[in-house]
DNA sequence: TCTTGACTTTGAGTGCACTTTAAGGTGTAT
DNA sequence: ATACACCTTAAAGTGCACTCAAAGTCAAGA
């Protein structure tokens, strides 16, 4: 299948800007064009473009991306520096999961409070009970 | 307990520049002064400016942290809607870590292909099969 | 033929969350 | 005394990731 910018930005949810700006840093590398210069992504193209986007979701920078895409264009040489990157950013993002989950917690603490107000527990800042607890 | 700004900054690892823009925006509408106008934090500051983080770095805008301190000065009257926003912060919240897990499983995926190599199981942009596949 | 609409490019603009600068005040140590 | 290390403010600057504007090309439909 063939696709154009439009079809893609509506398929993956993104704006066709933004998959421009991400072609222009040298995150999509492999778009081809019609004979008139327009982009044309194919199914593959998909792929990878869900990939950039898998890493972006998950905090790695545009730059560290674009870094990752120009050791795919190296070849089979570089594979064990990009495995190296995959397997740092997944840690990231494990270590980014189990913060989250603490912040649930803390978050669940604080509906806690609401619904059933247990003074002593727990207190908004501007809560006359605040400042005397401070002290 | 007193603490300096830059006391503060150390303790929870991140700038007093960082303090000084959150009361400017007020989102720490509680800190006091002391006679020559410097800052003073309390214990009871500290846990808030904590709360604040969680909800900054699950992703709560600045703007709609204001909004809830604002609540907060108003008194008993909005805790419901207190309830509320934090409620919907904590579906966001679960959203944010079910994605993130998605996320993780493919960048398991890419792992495996990195570690085994399977060939048609997955493949790099700028592969030759990668091309050839596509089509 | 002319309009509509989707595409193209370059370059500039936006929004957010800090981050820093500049200019100045205060307290302690040598 | 004078340096140093901390604090203060208002305002300007930075970096990132988009996001858009302007000006143009091209193909299909009325």
């Amino acid at each position: 299948m063939h696709y154009t910018i439009k079809q893609v930005a509506e398929k993956l949810e993104l704006t066709a800007y933004t998959l421009r700006y991400y072609e222009r840093e040298g995150l999509l590398p492999f778009v081809e064009r019609d004979p008139h210069g327009n982009r044309v992504f194919r199914d593959a193209d998909i792929e990878w473009v869900l990939l950039i986007r898998c890493l972006r979701d998950t905090g790695m920078s545009v730059a560290e991306i674009k870094r990752y895409v120009l050791l795919c264009q190296e070849g089979d040489e570089t594979i064990e520096v990009r495995r190296q990157i995959m397997l740092d950013h997944k840690r990231e993002v494990e270590q980014k999961i189990l913060q989250m989950k603490l912040y649930l917690d803390k978050i669940n603490k604080k509906l806690h409070y609401y619904d059933h107000f247990v003074v002593g527990q727990d207190i908004d800042c501007c809560n006359p009970k605040y400042k005397t607890r401070a002290k």
